[in-house]
DNA sequence: CTACGCTACCCAAACGATTGGGTAACTGCG
DNA sequence: CGCAGTTACCCAATCGTTTGGGTAGCGTAG
């Protein structure tokens, strides 16, 4: 008589079969059927047995075991720049939800938006047999979209987008517009842009849009205007301490292409003796919970990240089901707040356009 | 003659043996072994011969398959409130690393705080079979921990601690005690804390880390100078309104448990027309990479979340194998800025203290 | 009465890796 | 030369599920 032990392994379907005296394999075709399968299968009393019987023992079925024979492991793999970046933690949230709902998992890795370290967690993605990839890190011009595609491996963009592969996005080039259309209009004429990193579609749309349609506007922008940073509250200060200490006069207006960079801008201003809202309007984007809470509230576009996670889990359901599939673009909205809710001041203005 | 087609499927063991006209169980001895096993198994002329070829064709062994036979699925899960919390997303990223150099991979959760959901979650992960857990979210008096321990299923703790159970935290006690020597030693008498949930270990240790280091020093703190809240922006706002509305005089100093509510106590504290720094110090907790950014630079009590993170890997990966661990305290640093460098305004000193 | 079609099952072969237990062939020793 | 020991392998069972292919028993239409 062998001892049970502490350490109970899980019931499996056997178990189940013997205790009911039926064969396994009816365990089965009763335990996954969606009542189409099971017709056929089992007698509905015998069906209501397994099913009972399975409750009570608490069986749930070996995910290792079932992806060894269905050749599925109902796991997909995300990769993301850096967790720690508020903007991709919310998304993944969101993809976490819609997985979960449809019975996936995710394994999460940080590429820290290096593109060795991005092909590196890919495979180690590929090792674990992921059904798919959700990429959050995509560069501009990276190849690694192409060898995907040519291992004919399932996966979709999330956040940047990549021309001619589906993407979960927020239609960036609408939030710069957004921003350049309000700026306009509170009266500013010498703005600069905080544009983030040259090589996510993200700060390049959102820096094309804001600066097509200024230029539609009458107003002018030259490239000086336009300083790339990194993503993070530093990388926002330094910029615009560039931006401040340039020669041929200040900006009276600044959008930093994200919430983080905007608060490291508003750092760099108050350090220079500059009020934000009053001497420089400062426009976020992402709409991050932090901003609508800073000592000046930031102004920033909303971006619908938790439904772009959402999205993207949609999208790669139907890529591996082999349908073809557009990409999305979502809606941004703009929200006014204190840091640039004041027409721009006469003075800058007028000093700096004519 | 079948299509090849597109989608390739790996290359299994005995497509290694075949190849190699040996069989597959000499092909799996030699490829895992670390040289201990391996010899014995083949001749270090075959074993050459294997290694070459799985290099060559890009194998990788089905991890659903070898789990099925090893009972061990080399992955674990990881709990946590929400990712887009800043502090547990860099935990993570420490418990990726570290989990990724031992060749784990990890699913992470997010369980809102919530009990229900925590559980939930924690039977997904185990449905998955993962080796163990770490679990981010835990709450004080929670049962969860006994009935994982009845199920004697491997587990640890990581952020917060529950006596009794191995975790991976910050020395939460030093933590509070530090900012209380730092508010003391500048001259404030007058403090509160803003003190976080309830639930969290994290919250009631830091305050009363402070709390009790106050007294020793001779200060004076009661009930209604400790304003439990969320541990957001919104939260921390919150609180400090509610401190800043009370009668009976305002604090000179805040102690917020958490650099996020500490951001929006400074919120608040400027809309009353206050300076933070000047009229009021706060003090945060966490250093998170915004504190030394923020237009008024943050004093923030630092504490090691990347290694917090490392460590509750090895400290699980030591319960997996079966040892007893003790838990850990890591040391934490108070960083002072602008939002508390100030010695307390004389005035507010006298007019409170006396 | 026979053939056919259901119903309600059972059977067994996968899937890919691991591992305890062989066993031929060779070496070395007395 | 006989025997033990070693080397370098092979064999086969096993993990838990899934799934294509039976089949016994029964009802019923022709």
């Amino acid at each position: 008589m062998r001892a049970e032990g502490t350490g109970r392994q899980p019931i499996t379907l056997k178990d189940l079969a013997a205790e009911l005296g039926i064969h396994p394999s009816t365990v089965s075709r009763v335990l996954h059927s969606t009542s189409e399968i099971a017709r056929g299968a089992a007698s509905s009393a015998t069906a209501e047995r397994v099913r009972k019987l399975a409750r009570e023992r608490g069986y749930s079925p070996d995910p290792g075991a079932a992806s060894l024979r269905t050749r599925r492991t109902k796991a997909f793999g995300v990769i993301v720049p850096r967790l720690s970046d508020l903007v991709l933690a919310t998304m993944y949230e969101g993809v976490e939800e819609a997985a979960a709902e449809a019975r996936y998992s995710t394994f999460v890795m940080n590429s820290h938006d290096n593109p060795e370290e991005q092909r590196r967690k890919a495979e180690i993605m590929l090792a674990r047999r992921v059904d798919g990839l959700i990429l959050g890190d995509i560069h501009a011009g990276s190849d690694l979209v192409h060898e995907l595609q040519a291992r004919s491996i399932p996966f979709v963009l999330m956040s940047r987008r990549y021309p001619g592969f589906p993407s979960s996005t927020c239609d960036d080039v609408v939030g710069g517009e957004l921003v350049a259309d309000h700026l306009w209009d509170t009266g500013h004429r010498a703005v600069a842009v905080i544009a983030g990193e040259p090589f996510a579609s993200t700060a390049l749309d959102r820096t094309s849009g804001f600066r097509d349609r200024w230029l539609d506007l009458g107003g002018r922008i030259s490239d000086a205007d336009i300083v790339w940073s990194r993503f993070d509250t530093e990388g926002g200060r330094e910029a615009a301490e560039a931006l401040l200490d340039r020669r041929g006069g200040i900006p009276t207006a600044v959008f930093a292409v994200n919430d983080f960079a905007a608060i490291g801008a508003m750092g760099a201003i108050r350090s220079r003796g500059l009020t934000v809202g009053q001497d420089i309007a400062v426009v976020g984007f992402n709409d991050t919970s932090l901003a609508a809470q800073l000592p000046i509230p930031l102004s920033s576009v909303r971006s619908p990240m938790l439904e772009i996670g959402r999205r993207a889990v949609e999208l790669l359901r139907r890529v591996i089901a082999g349908e073809q599939v557009e990409s999305l673009r979502l809606k941004p909205e703009l929200f006014i707040r204190e840091s640039s809710a004041a027409v721009a001041a006469a003075a800058a203005r007028d000093a700096l356009v004519g």
